[in-house]
RNA sequence: GCCGGGAUGGUGGAACUGGUAGACACAAGGGACUUAAAAUCCCUCGGCACUGAGUGCUGCGCGGGUUCGAAUCCCGCUCCCGGCACCA
């Protein structure tokens, strides 16, 4: 054995040995109970970074943890590899996306097997080959067939930096997300899945995600948005079949209702638009136009509007009120046009008061004395926006607004002037991008056809090799003659293919369903594959992902239940979001964000530039290549290896939260595997004649202390046990296996004793014991850190992989203490510990506590009114 | 504003169903070894007070409550983080 430790030297070692021995592969015993364990799969854009490190190791070692529990575990990796990232850099260095992508899959994954990761690479997949995204169009026509996908001409989120079409989940504050630039609004033609078909299902569902975080549930209910409210129809006035249709969710105050509100891009505007108004209306919606929706929907903007010219009728007053159109009513929620209710809508109020329009009291707060207080008050302040109870309101007055909302939709209902609806602030998915590297959409529009599937034995519809990528927002494709010049399916007359790719969305949508098969020619994946697998045990990755990817994710399963494809409802049993990786940043206001190396004396609380001097601003941020505090998970692994980048994240923080990068920490972390090491040279060859030796231990005639010992190592067995399985606490179990470690300084003690002769008995037992503490120790460390543990168990001389062995099980008996210490209370203040048989029983302890001196000083004088014995921990005695 | 999550030493973080707060680690201080440094090993380490092995008081964001006993349960606040938001 290496008298020192080596990571550089072993862990190439056990990696290219696990490998040969295809000790990842799914699918060994079928009989076994099975695991599917996966990560979210990376965009590989060259380098690892260390959340991507974070968020596999995590799962490896569940994966690896299970294995040893005896699951047949499903491990697998593939890349995320269609997408803008490569389109641009093509652009911005001329080489194609399709060799740069190859490159980074080859970099990234040397990355991911040099951190030791048991990943079953023979089922690796990337979304862009055609093989993959074969199965995206295919599910696309399945879905069109279905009505899922739909051509729609739309107001879309147009990128003013990226020239293309987002999904309202890429639009973050009117927005991109990606380049950061302004996105405006477009009347463009795209495809959509009907993704709101399942709204409702996707809501209520959530309740079946008992084992997701809380925040993620919470976040796709918000987002999914749902309200319940009313719709009514206005008629308009000196038009007898014309009306128009507002929602509402609060239908309680629509006899306050004195004006009715339009979008500026409502399709009645021109229609309802006075000839005396005309120019007004058309200005104003020109010029709504030409806002981007970030400052359109910003709620600090000012309240704009114009009127129409026309009145439309309230049909609860009867009265006659105007149709204004105003900035503040959006096209694409509810109807597009609103009932204003200025006394009780904060933004009706504003624009009433704005515009000089009435403002009706018809909602008071409570039947108390504040009722007068509100209504004598005829010019508010602001709206009263809560409940209350219904007033000048004809016959619903006095009601609550609860119950008012129920008749007003009721009579609303037998009027037949609307009803009860269900709105929701999700819209359908949008998935076409003027862009090259995606899937082609398999459409093709023939000018005798119209739009026409391309039949599924003529799939993939391949990308062309080729294609101008210019970035200026027109679809590359439609520049391929070869590729958009095609013969109809139809009628074989002349056609033009649908130039428009898929959302990369769609590609992480289904991809842990083609993991099963990924060979599979006939279909995405076998029925019977998915019903082995399915649903996911354990997902790891970002919380970034909360909404988009694991919304998609959700609709897709439930499409691919609809479709027969598979059983389940849900995709995932178990999701954990891991914290960010995040590293101290130092910026200066004249040279930007500054390197450690741009910064003279990091440590101190007011560090300076190095170019001017200047005090830096320090903050922790994620980590990333534009703010200079990253740490290369290659340049980790290269001076401390990967078991000790392993345990670093896995030790510095709960698995949810968000872990400091902390070189010291880090260094800590090696020093405990080289501690570990250093333990195991000193004593492997002792235990040479153990190997078979599988307990129990007979603990007579052992010191104390090495009974103490033989107990802790069961107790820490016990307790990273509990501690993966329940709550992924991998943090305190590396605690309790530092803690075991240092625990066994007394075998060092007691080995030393040997020399001067013993009694043979005892050695053997020791001995015995010895074996026991290294061998589970290796066992125990192995998902952790498993190179290093393969290693020791060689050197330990026992045969196959530590990885393959079965999980420690511990023995209940040997965690228990026969004197256990508790501590005695009095009034609640901890006086003395004591030490008791642990089968004492309540009168031996009392009798115990009684005899102790340090508790007789406290019951000096009083009288003891109650004893409270806690068994096995504590006695609490109430004196007064 | 609405919805979620959180607050424990100098730091990251422990604490089973309410039961000895601060495990484990980092930093810091002291010591051993060394010509010296590094490395390594050992000791101390929430705060305050007292001459001491020690003892007492106090301490889990703030204020109340329940309880023999509260970091943990309940009520009321403060602050921080994340998400949503002119959504009618």
């Amino acid at each position: 054995m290496d008298p020192k430790y080596h990571p550089r030297l072993i862990e190439p070692k056990w990696q290219k040995c696990w490998n040969d021995h295809g000790l990842f592969d799914a699918d060994h015993g079928k009989a076994r109970e099975r695991h599917y364990v996966l990560e979210m799969f990376p965009y590989p854009s060259g380098n690892l970074h260390m959340g991507h490190v974070r968020a596999y190791v995590i799962g490896d070692v569940l994966a690896r943890y299970y294995r040893m529990q005896g699951f047949d575990v499903l491990h697998p990796m593939g890349w995320d590899s269609l997408g803008l990232p490569a389109e641009n850099a093509a652009i911005r260095d001329g080489i194609h996306p399709k060799q740069r992508t190859e490159q980074n899959i080859k970099s990234v994954r040397r990355q991911m097997k040099s951190l030791g990761l048991s990943l079953d690479w023979s089922r690796e997949i990337a979304t862009c080959d055609p093989s993959y995204y074969r199965w995206n169009q295919w599910f696309f026509i399945k879905m069109y067939e279905r009505g899922l996908v739909y051509r729609r001409t739309s107001l879309a989120n147009w990128c003013t930096g990226c020239l293309t079409v987002l999904a309202n989940e890429q639009v973050v504050d009117g927005i991109c997300e990606r380049c950061n630039k302004p996105v405006v609004q477009r009347q463009i033609p795209d495809w959509a899945f009907r993704i709101t078909r399942y709204a409702d299902e996707l809501l209520d569902d959530l309740g079946k995600l008992n084992l997701w975080p809380e925040r993620i549930v919470s976040m796709q209910r918000n987002w999914i948005g749902r309200s319940e409210g009313v719709e009514l129809r206005f008629p308009i006035k000196d038009n007898g079949s014309d009306h128009i249709e507002i929602f509402t969710t609060r239908a309680d105050t629509v006899y306050g209702a004195t004006y009715v509100v339009l979008a500026p891009e409502h399709a009645m505007v021109a229609k309802l638009t006075r000839s005396e108004q005309k120019s007004r209306v058309e200005a104003f919606v020109a010029e709504m136009s030409k806002i981007e929706r970030a400052r359109r929907t910003d709620a600090g903007a000012k309240k704009e509007g114009v009127w129409t010219g026309s009145y439309a009728i309230n049909p609860f007053t009867g009265e006659e009120i105007p149709i204004w159109i105003a900035n503040f009513v959006l096209a694409d929620y509810g109807t597009g046009a609103v009932m204003s209710v200025p006394a009780h809508d904060q933004r009706d109020y504003e624009f009433a008061k704005q515009y000089g329009l009435p403002i009706r009291i018809v909602i008071q707060p409570q039947p108390s004395g504040e009722v007068e207080k509100h209504l004598a008050c005829s010019d508010l302040s602001q709206a009263f926006t809560e409940d209350g109870v219904l007033y000048q309101s004809e016959k619903h007055t006095g009601l609550s607004s609860a119950q008012a909302r129920i008749q007003i939709a009721k009579q609303a209902e037998r009027q037949g002037i609307g009803g009860i609806t269900i709105r929701y602030h999700l819209r359908d998915w949008g998935i076409s991008r003027q862009r090259y590297w995606g899937t082609p959409i398999p459409m093709v529009h023939c000018e005798v056809c119209g739009i026409v599937p391309v039949p599924i034995e003529s799939l993939p519809v391949l990308l062309p090799e080729q294609a101008p990528i210019t970035g200026t927002g027109e679809a590359p494709l439609a520049k391929v003659p070869e590729f958009v010049n095609t013969d109809c399916p139809k009628c074989g007359k002349k056609a033009r293919r649908e130039t428009d790719t898929m959302d990369t969305f769609v590609d992480s949508s289904w991809y842990f369903a083609r993991y099963l098969d990924p060979g599979e020619e006939d279909l995405p994946f076998k029925r019977e594959s998915a019903d082995r697998w399915l649903p996911v045990k354990i997902y790891v990755g970002g919380p970034e992902h909360a909404v988009m990817h694991l919304l998609y994710f959700r609709f897709w399963t439930k499409v691919m239940r609809d479709m027969g494809l598979v059983s389940v409802d849900e995709p995932v049993e178990r999701l954990l979001t891991q914290g960010m990786v995040v590293g101290e940043s130092f910026w200066c206001e004249s040279h930007g964000y500054r390197s450690r190396d741009g910064v003279d004396d990091p440590e101190s609380s007011e560090p300076k530039c190095t170019e001017c001097g200047r005090t830096l601003r320090v903050r922790l941020e994620k980590m990333s290549k534009s703010k200079l505090n990253g740490v290369a998970p290659e340049s980790m692994c290269e001076q401390y290896g990967a078991d000790t980048a392993r345990l670093f994240s896995l030790f510095a923080a709960p698995p949810e939260k968000d872990v400091e990068w902390n070189d010291r920490a880090v260094a800590g972390c090696y020093n405990f595997l080289r501690r570990i090491w250093v333990f195991f040279l000193r004593h492997h060859q002792r235990v040479e004649g153990y190997r078979d030796f599988a307990g129990p231990l007979d603990e007579s005639g052992l010191s104390l202390e090495l009974i103490a010992l033989h107990r802790s190592l069961h107790r820490t067995i016990a307790k990273v046990t509990a501690d993966i399985e329940k709550e992924f606490q991998f943090n305190t179990a590396i605690a309790a296996l530092m803690e075991l470690l240092n625990g066994c300084k007394v075998l060092d003690d007691e080995v030393d004793g040997f020399a001067e002769g013993v009694d043979p008995d005892r050695k053997q037992k020791t001995e015995q014991l010895l074996f026991m503490v290294l061998k589970n120790m290796v066992l125990l460390l192995s998902p952790f850190a498993p190179h290093v543990a393969d290693e020791l168990w060689k050197n330990l001389g026992m045969s196959g992989f530590a990885g393959e062995q079965p999980w420690p099980k511990f023995d209940p008996q040997a965690t228990q203490e026969d004197t256990i210490q508790m501590a005695v209370q009095v009034n609640g203040k901890v006086r003395a510990t004591i030490d008791v048989q642990r089968e004492a029983s309540e009168d031996e302890i009392r009798a115990q506590v009684e005899k102790n001196e340090k508790v007789q000083k406290w019951l000096e004088g009083k009288s003891i009114r109650r004893v409270i014995v806690v068994p096995g921990r504590l006695v609490n005695i109430v004196v007064g």
